[in-house]
RNA sequence: GGGGAUUUAGCUCAGUUGGCUAGAGCGUUUGGCUGGCAGCCAAAAGGUCAGGGGUUCGACUCCCCUAAUCUCCA
């Protein structure tokens, strides 16, 4: 059976088992700072577990795209070498929501794997939990009567708390779990050693295939546990792992989902697979981050510098690592793997079809700069060599080429032992503990503990509706950063906005009775707003009034609302590919990042640039949905970036055709805004280009300050008719003055030098010139003394100009008088600068000084003249 | 969140302790050479040295601030 009706025959199953199936959710998670991707099946089911909403319907099954890359899950560094670890994998789960309950989840589980899928049954074991009385939990005895009606008892084995009781996190849902596992060894080995001893250790042919958690038990705050009032059902089975199950596979990079992917690489670099060596590891790896790369930026996660983005990033990295190490790639190609890929899986997730140009771009963009990273890396590494006696590099500057230009530690080693050296391994990880240490460290300064004033629930966002309200302080923290205290207080409601979808936080006072203290900004974490102040109120107890900054509130919404208005021109005018990437929402300007593959040009942007300016003069009145669901959202054509997922209720803010999901403050009416006006177009990525623009007040400032350039322009030009001709032509008769000018200074300079010759004399065979003279700029004295250089032999040259009202000396020497006779010119213009008040230095052969004393020039001039006849 | 680094011509980058009149290669334009092409030769255009402030007689170079980018750690 292949991988596509696989999938669809699991979701088929529990469709007729009455669940509803639902899509994935994506695989970029927003606004949980706890988690950066989804990495599991439940992620997008939390809030029902937690009981904050309501599910839809009590019974659903899915397949989750989900990613394992950082955090506490992260299998990143195991991929390649085994054959079932994944970056990224697709989890099949049902669900209960206080529906059906562990006979059901038990008896199904069976049937779907050994009734549809045929396997047999005599290769499946089950895991139970076996109790843990210091919790008084007792062993799973319901799970156990259930699994007895189908599997032989020796099957059924008992499992520790560690290994089959399930928690989120510290507090929150819980309960047993009843793991499957399957054994796929020959039959011979199966004789041999039965696979009940192997469940559970690592055996590459004994593995876990479904989990099945029964959750019942809320952990509390103060570590107790208590039953829930609805039980919940949570399976989660890995799809590679079962493809290779019903394939008959040994390893998942056998089975269709990446064989066509791994022959598309030996294609492209002409080695085959399977030969059991390096490159066969680094295709597997390649492989897989090629998925997780593709869905990444399929969901709206393109690669860059930091959280997310740079993860993304790192992977991709990891990938062309291999693939330059391995599979000797010193060009992209991995980009060429993606249509593949898309025939794979694009049926599943239509996404991948609808992002592939994007998702070429980005990575075959990527691939070139991370190329260009070895390069440099590799140039730097020659230095160090070239630098070092002795045949080991210090790891110091091993550490350095990787702390700072990320050049990976592993392929410095692979380079030097090529050229029989190595590096100081232990210097290297002394190096790499000390940057472990101070991250901690700066890490740990900023965490106070919560002081609760008020065991109040949530806090209630009232910012919407109002710009001020009576608060109370529920709880607050001191914070310690670079030698200031902060504090971070939270508000039983609050008017504030907090930083987050890409607008600034809010900032602005408390006060009370006449005492204020400022608010300097709002911050979101997890899902507490956060107010930052320098101080703690006398009586934090008291009420107070807490006083947004309406000011720069309103030109934050006007901001905002600008930065819709343009999404939807851009949309308009370049068409639907274009999507956001990226969105700043400030005060004084707007950024906004968007897919397109192109520089726009002067027309499009005055297009787009005018549609904005159009809604804002007709004045669109802001239509609001504070909380509907994700679904209806959609259906009205909602343009929706990543990060909501199924059951979410979300808000829609609607000017005229532009309909988005946002949670930020927009303008009631578009005509706030005034006028709107783009700065700048630039590129920040392949396919991703980025506008900044500003809005009312400041777009105002913006244009009346080139109007007013423009005045003053005209005004200097005396002519108001046609400035830009005019400038033309004085630009055209500036260019013949110029000639003219540089024709004459060449004639003013020869005879100056010809007269500086006059003038001079011999001693020894030295030419010696020592003169005031009238020079322009520091500029002509340079250029004089550079000139006479190469037309005179064995010259000593000292001379000084009154420019402008400051003293100038310069002193040249030619290079026998540097070499044979050991004079320097920077020693002479330090000594007879004083003279003039001043200071100077150069080189040996030529000096400059500068004075505040140009009535000086005279005796510093005799006084090298003095130095030049005891010389010669 | 913290550390390190980068920002110089359209592109890739040099520029030594502050002072050689800001450079190289590629690209562009023009002219020439060569049966044609690949190319070669010559010349030219092109720089707010990221932005702002400071120190200095003098700043691409030193100091401070801001921004963007890269990178490592958490």
């Amino acid at each position: 059976m292949n991988s596509s009706l696989l999938r669809s025959a699991f979701l088929d199953f529990f469709s007729n088992k009455n669940h509803r199936i639902i899509p994935s959710a994506p695989i970029v998670v927003k606004n949980d700072p706890t988690l950066m991707f989804t990495n599991a099946g439940m992620n997008q089911f939390k809030d029902i577990f937690l009981g904050n909403v309501q599910p839809e319907h009590p019974r659903v099954a899915n397949s989750q795209k989900c990613l394992r890359v950082s955090g506490k899950h992260n299998d990143l560094e195991e991929v390649g070498y085994d054959t079932y670890h994944h970056t990224m994998f697709e989890m099949l789960g049902n669900w209960s929501f206080g529906d059906y309950f562990k006979e059901e989840a038990i008896k199904w589980s069976y049937e779907f794997l050994v009734k549809e899928l045929h396997i047999s049954p005599d290769r499946l074991y089950a895991t139970v939990f076996e109790g843990y009385p210091a919790e008084n939990l007792e062993h799973d005895g319901d799970a156990l009567e259930y699994w007895k009606k189908y599997l032989d008892e020796d099957r059924i084995l008992m499992g520790s708390k560690k290994d089959n009781f399930w928690e989120m996190g510290d507090t929150g849902p819980c309960g047993p779990c009843s793991e499957i596992h399957i054994d796929i060894r020959s039959d011979e080995e199966r004789m041999l050693k039965s696979g009940a001893l192997l469940v559970n250790q690592d055996h590459p042919q004994v593995i876990e295939i479904w989990n099945l958690v029964f959750i019942q038990f809320n952990r509390k705050g103060d570590g107790s546990l208590e039953k829930l009032p609805q039980k919940h059902v949570d399976t989660g089975m890995g799809f590679e792992r079962l493809c290779m199950v019903v394939q008959n596979k040994q390893s998942n990079y056998e089975t269709d989902l990446f064989q066509p992917v791994i022959g598309r690489i030996s294609d492209l670099t002409g080695i085959s697979y399977g030969t059991g060596g390096k490159s066969d590891i680094a295709m597997r790896v390649i492989a897989d981050h090629l998925r997780t790369l593709a869905f990444s930026i399929a969901d709206g996660q393109i690669p860059s510098n930091n959280k997310a983005g740079y993860v993304i990033r790192r992977i991709l990295r990891r990938a062309i690592r291999y693939g330059f190490s391995f599979l000797d790639q010193s060009d992209p190609f991995i980009f060429r793997l993606v249509p593949v890929l898309i025939g794979v899986m694009g049926k599943a997730y239509p996404e991948l079809h609808a992002q592939k140009n994007i998702i070429e771009k980005v990575i075959e963009e990527e691939e070139s700069a991370f190329l260009r990273t070895l390069d440099t890396g590799i140039r730097l590494l020659d230095q160090v060599i070239s630098k070092t006696s002795t045949r080991q590099i210090d790891g110091k500057s091993a550490f350095l080429l990787y702390d700072t230009y990320g050049f990976p530690p592993d392929l410095t080693e692979l380079i030097l032992r090529e050229k029989g050296f190595t590096f100081n391994k232990e210097e290297f990880r002394t190096e790499m503990e000390k940057q472990k240490t101070r991250s901690r460290q700066d890490a740990r300064v900023e965490g106070g503990d919560w002081i609760i004033l008020r065991d109040e629930g949530s806090e209630e966002f009232v910012g919407y509706d109002h710009t001020e309200a009576k608060v109370e302080i529920i709880r607050y923290r001191e914070i310690r950063s670079k030698g200031k205290a902060f504090y971070h207080l939270v508000f039983d409601k609050t008017p504030f906005y907090p930083e987050s979808g890409g607008q600034i936080g809010d900032t602005g006072y408390l006060e009370k009775e006449g005492d204020k203290i400022k608010i300097l900004n709002t911050i979101k974490e997890n899902e507490l707003n956060i107010h930052i102040t320098e101080q703690l109120p006398a009586n934090p107890y008291a009420v107070f009034m807490a006083v947004v900054d309406r000011e720069k509130r309103k030109l934050t919404a006007n901001n905002h609302t600008a930065t819709h208005l343009l999404h939807d021109a851009l949309r308009s005018h370049l068409g639907s590919h274009v999507e956001q990437k990226g969105s700043l929402v400030h005060y004084d300007y707007l950024r906004f990042d968007f897919s397109h593959y192109q520089k726009l040009n002067d027309d499009q942007i005055k297009a787009v640039e005018k549609q904005v300016n159009q809604m804002i003069r007709d004045n669109v009145p802001r239509q609001e949905q504070r909380s509907i669901p994700m679904e209806e959202a959609m259906a009205s054509g909602a343009v929706a970036l990543f990060g909501e997922k199924y059951g979410d209720q979300v808000r829609t803010i609607r000017f005229g055709d532009s309909i988005e999901l946002c949670g930020g403050i927009h303008v009631e009416r578009t005509g706030q805004i005034g006028l709107f006006k783009i700065i700048s177009e630039s590129a920040i990525a392949a396919g991703i280009r980025r506008i900044e623009a500003v809005s009312g007040p400041r777009a105002e400032d913006w244009i009346n300050e080139q109007a007013d350039k423009l005045k003053h322009i005209r005004s200097l030009l005396k002519s108001s008719a046609d400035p830009v001709k005019a400038i033309e032509q004085l630009l055209n008769e500036k260019a013949l003055l110029e000639k003219q000018l540089e024709e004459m200074s060449r004639e003013r300079i020869k005879s100056i030098k010809s007269s500086l010759v006059e003038k001079s004399h011999r001693k020894n065979g030295v030419v010696i010139i020592a003169e005031t003279i009238e020079a322009d700029s520091p500029a002509m004295l340079k250029d004089i003394a550079f000139q006479l250089k190469n037309e005179v032999e064995d010259l000593f040259l000292v001379l000084g100009a009154d420019i402008s009202g400051k003293a100038h000396l310069a002193v040249m020497l030619s290079e026998r008088l540097t070499s044979q006779k050991g004079l320097k010119a920077n020693d002479i213009i330090r000594i007879i600068a004083t003279h003039i008040q001043g200071g100077g230095g150069g080189q040996p052969f030529f000096a400059t000084a500068g004075g505040k004393n140009p009535s000086g020039i005279i005796a510093a001039i005799s006084h090298a003249l003095e130095i030049a006849e005891e010389s010669f």
